[in-house]
DNA sequence: AACACTTCTTGACCATCGTCAAGAAAAATA
DNA sequence: TATTTTTCTTGACGATGGTCAAGAAGTGTT
C-alpha cells in the first residue's frame, strides 16, 4: 500500500486509514467558526467525513483530463493552479493556509478538468470526497452555508483578478500583488507568479528593477 | 414621478408600482425550470418578490460608491460590468438575456461597490431586493439551489476569463470571443469589446483585420 | 566541497500594443 | 434628408513585452 493512499469511503476497507491531525482539523474548525457554530457532534462529522494528505514540493495534486470528485482545503503550505498549454504551463492561481480548491466545471458538472493542482511546497490538504460531503451534508445542513460562503469568496476574488487584468498594467498587478500577497514572492518561483501576473519572467524581473530604480 | 421608478418594499405607499409583465417572468421561470420545478403557490410567491424595469440605452443601472442590495435578472437586452479608472471606463463583462447581474462583494458584505452597471442597448431586468429575497427564501427555501447554480456558474464563466488572460493571446482571446458570444459584436460597440478583451479599441480594430487577411 | 539543476537576471532584437491624431463610416438626432 | 455625434479605421511613433541566449546566483544532492 503506498504512502498517503487517499481514503476512499467506497472502499474504505480496502485503503489505509490516513488518522486524522487534530492541528490541522482545528485550522478548518476556525475557518469554519467565522461563520456558523457546530455542536461537538456536528464537529463529530465533519472529522468523518475528512482525510488528510501531505504532498512533497513539486508534487501533483490533481491533474487534468479526471473528473474531479473532491475537494481540498489547505492546512499547510501552498498550491498552484496551472493549465497545460501546448508544452508549457501557465499558472492562473495559488492557494494558502484557509483555501479551498476545488476544479469546479469538472465538479459541479462531472467532465473531465483541464486544471492541474501542485503543490509548490511541501503542503498538506484535507480532503472531502463528493460522497462524504454528500453524507455530511445529510447529516450537518447547516455546512451548506460554509459551502455557499467559500463559493461566493472565490467568485468575489476572481471578479477582482479580472478587474486587474482590465483595469491595471502588467507593473500595477505586481505592485498590488505585493501589497496583497507579498509572501508570494518569498514561498513559490517568481516564474509561477509572472504567468499569474500574465507576462513572462523575464518581464517580471525587469519590471522588479524598474520598480526598484524608481524608489 | 419619473417614469421607471424603481419599486422600492420599504417606501411602497410612496413609488410607482411597475406590474411585473408575465412574458419576462416566463423567462426567468424558464431557467428556473432547468433545475428545480416550481408549484402554481411558489410561483405565486416569485411574482410576488419581483418587479421589473426598462432602461434605456446607456442608462445606468448601477453606480458605484453604492451598497448593492438588488439581484438583476436580464429578461431583455444587454448590460455591461465597468469600472471608472482616472477618467476613462473600462469595460469587465457583458450580461445578456437570462443572466443574474449582482455586485456581489457590495451585496453580500454591505460595503460600496466599486463596479458600475449601464445598459448597452434598451434593456428589461426583474429586479429582486435583499429584503424581499429574504422573504421568498423563506417562503420557498428550495430556490435557495437556484442561487447556488448561479453562483458556482458565474465563477466557472469567470475562472475561464482568468484562464483566458493567462494562457493566451489577445488575437487568441478574440476567436474564442467570436466563437462563443459572436453576437456580441453586433450588440454592443467595439471599444467595450476591447477592453473587455484587455486591449485598445486600436488594437482590437487592427487584430479583426489581421485575422481577415489571414484567411 | 563539487556537481547538477533550477531560478533569476541581463542584453539584443523583434513583435505587439498604446497613444495621438486624422479621417471615414455609421448611427442618432433634428 | 441634413446635421451632429459616435464609432471605427488607419498611420506614425514610442513604449512595452516576448523570445532567445548567455551567464550569474541560488538550491539541493551526492
Amino acid at each position: 500500500m503506498p504512502k498517503n493512499t487517499i481514503f476512499n469511503p467506497v472502499t474504505r476497507l480496502y485503503a489505509t486509514w490516513q488518522p486524522y491531525n487534530s492541528t490541522k482539523m482545528e485550522q478548518l474548525l476556525e475557518t469554519i467558526k467565522l461563520y456558523i457554530s457546530l455542536s461537538p457532534q456536528e464537529i463529530q462529522s465533519l472529522y468523518e467525513a475528512v482525510q488528510q494528505k501531505s504532498f512533497g514540493k513539486n508534487e501533483l495534486i490533481f491533474t487534468e483530463g479526471k473528473v474531479a470528485d473532491e475537494i481540498y482545503f489547505v492546512t499547510k503550505g501552498c498550491a498552484r493552479l496551472f493549465y497545460e498549454v501546448n508544452g508549457n504551463d501557465k499558472t492562473a492561481f495559488f492557494y494558502t493556509e484557509g483555501q479551498f480548491i476545488c476544479a469546479g466545471e469538472s465538479y459541479t458538472y462531472n467532465i473531465p478538468a483541464i486544471e492541474n493542482y501542485q503543490a509548490v511546497e511541501p503542503t498538506e490538504l484535507l480532503i472531502f470526497t463528493k460522497s462524504a460531503i454528500e453524507i455530511l451534508l445529510q447529516k450537518v445542513p447547516k455546512l451548506e452555508v460554509i459551502a455557499r460562503i467559500a463559493t461566493e469568496n472565490e467568485l468575489i476574488t476572481c471578479q477582482k483578478v479580472i478587474a486587474s487584468f482590465v483595469t491595471k498594467s502588467a507593473e500595477e498587478r505586481y505592485l498590488d500583488l505585493l501589497n496583497t500577497q507579498g509572501q508570494l514572492f518569498q514561498r513559490v518561483p517568481q516564474h509561477y507568479i509572472a504567468s499569474f501576473l500574465g507576462i513572462s519572467p523575464e518581464t517580471l524581473s525587469r519590471i522588479k528593477t524598474r520598480v526598484l530604480q524608481k524608489e
